[in-house]
DNA sequence: TCTAAAATTAGAATTATTCTAAATCTGTCA
DNA sequence: TGACAGATTTAGAATAATTCTAATTTTAGA
């Protein structure tokens, strides 16, 4: 299994070190689009000598080479994905956790507008998920 | 003139102090999309004695207060815009200017996906503006 | 005018991130 | 093998953005 992470890290040019394919599998494992720092707790009990600044750095590293997905949703929290499929963020302003939403996409890819270029784009969306609107009724606190 | 502001101010229910005045002036007249440093920046000359946290602070209630949307377009940089009309936000990667555009907007306002609830959204486009274009070509580097 | 609450201030504290320089690892080729 | 060069990792310092704190000033109302 630790295979296929070390593949893909191989196809993307990026040597596969310890610390690297520990990071893609974390990534891989937990798709809740942790932040530097969680990643970083995540796995530096099984890590004892990991540093912060491998993680930042591989996390960079990741972005550039385009294996995971950069995403800044609301609130200026920098997060990590590891599917990089066009989809939709949706943030509950309860709960704080960032659920995928794979409807309405492609809708500004590779597009120009006012004359402008679109290479990518990021959607996010705010308000109640359904679990909390489930869990109070519908007081919007 | 000012008078305009205080009573904007007073109509959100915020006492209408000089230095929330000046802030909200300064948002009306820079349509950039300024971060709260520039913010500073751009008003201590006059202010001689404006404090950051004055700055954060008011930024802060008048977010709360609807008057002005705070941003996050990429980059993890968090910007203000005296604009609260639903728009558009692309950034330049090359001039890394924030462009408005009133294209494509309301698509998400209210409208419930997945269960949950949505009450506002942000879209971020990112690619090369049109002057960037002109200068260089159509190099993407 | 007096007073209480609100607002402002300067600087310290906190948090996220980047930088730096030393140490370690890896692959290669004599 | 084993020694070198380059890449990677590490710990901790440095930086940048933001928030906190406690003292001071301003404001609005009785």
């Amino acid at each position: 299994m630790l295979q296929n992470y070390k593949k893909g890290l191989i196809n993307h040019k990026i040597s596969p070190t310890t610390q690297r394919v520990k990071i893609l599998e974390f990534l891989d494992k937990n798709r809740t689009h942790p932040t530097a720092e969680q990643v970083y707790l995540g796995l530096k009990d099984k890590m004892i000598s990991l540093s912060k600044a491998t993680v930042y750095n591989t996390l960079k590293l990741f972005v550039e080479s385009g294996l995971i997905h950069e995403l800044t949703v609301f609130e200026n929290e920098t997060r990590y994905e590891y599917n990089t499929e066009n989809h939709i963020h949706f943030k509950c302003i309860k709960c704080g956790n960032i659920f995928d939403i794979h409807e309405g996409n492609k809708i500004f890819a590779e597009s120009v507008i006012n004359g402008h270029k679109i290479f990518d784009y990021q959607i996010n969306l705010r308000g109640i998920c359904n679990s909390c609107l489930n869990k109070n009724g519908e007081n919007n606190a």
